[in-house]
DNA sequence: ACAATAGGGGAAAAATTTATCCCTATGCAA
DNA sequence: TTGCATAGGGATAAATTTTTCCCCTATTGT
């Protein structure tokens, strides 16, 4: 595993969360996972756009901030479920409410992420 | 500047408003230029955990989302105010609440991230 | 002359994150 | 027997982000 060579910065409420939630699917893992796709290849096909390894990695990650709590069946085929904590389940309003402004404002993000992509040059303000 | 190589994903609300808030000084930059901290060097010494480089990039990225406006006031020494569009306005409230849960939780937050920082072997559910 | 302030950006290094590929194991179906 | 599904991890490569270092403009104050 990668081993961190700085230490975070804990300074706000913003740097905490961010330490637990940035990573760029663990918000729709924990959406998910919310949503009652608890295991890692339900999960895998709800998000297939990223690798099976680094679901594998956050699904930890996210295990290790005691956001989820993973249940492993000792069967064969091997089962595994994830299931949101109280204090996952917390963020889960948080969560809804990004993808709502994503979702209200989908038009509009398209088309500056895609200008955004061109790198126009903008036109500045100048009095 | 840096040359994407990959295409982003734009498949729900979460994927867009990750492309315009995915940068680890982002939300803050937000926060603060709401709060009245408009000036480059005055949002510099608000984050001093940031280079200064990153800042300017991160706010010129911010500009082409259109979350913020830039204004240039041609005097000397220069003199430059960033403020929220009415877009960037409306994303106040959610890093608001992002950071409420951040402070919130300040606690609990700051000892799953220790021990993770740490990688403890957890102690697996079996049943 | 020199430092400080204000704003900005290129180049390269370092840090971090994400992707690719390969390997383990077992049971079930064609 | 081969192939697929299940779950996961090591090693390595690639992509991306952030930092560091240095340079530039121009003014004010010492």
């Amino acid at each position: 595993m990668y081993e961190r060579k700085t230490t975070p910065n804990l300074n706000c409420g913003l740097d905490l969360i961010g330490e637990v939630l940035y990573g760029k699917w663990k918000m729709r893992l924990l959406w998910f996972i919310n949503e009652g796709y608890q295991r890692p290849s339900e999960l895998q096909r709800k998000i297939p756009d990223a690798s099976r390894r680094v679901l594998n990695i956050q699904l930890k990650e996210l295990e290790e901030h005691e956001l989820v709590s993973k249940r492993i069946h000792p069967v064969l085929p091997p089962k595994v479920e994830y299931s949101l904590t109280d204090f996952g389940l917390s963020l889960i309003p948080i969560i809804g409410a990004l993808g709502q402004w994503g979702d209200k404002n989908d038009h509009k993000l398209r088309e500056v992420i895609t200008k955004a992509l061109h790198h126009p040059i903008i036109c500045e303000n100048i009095d």
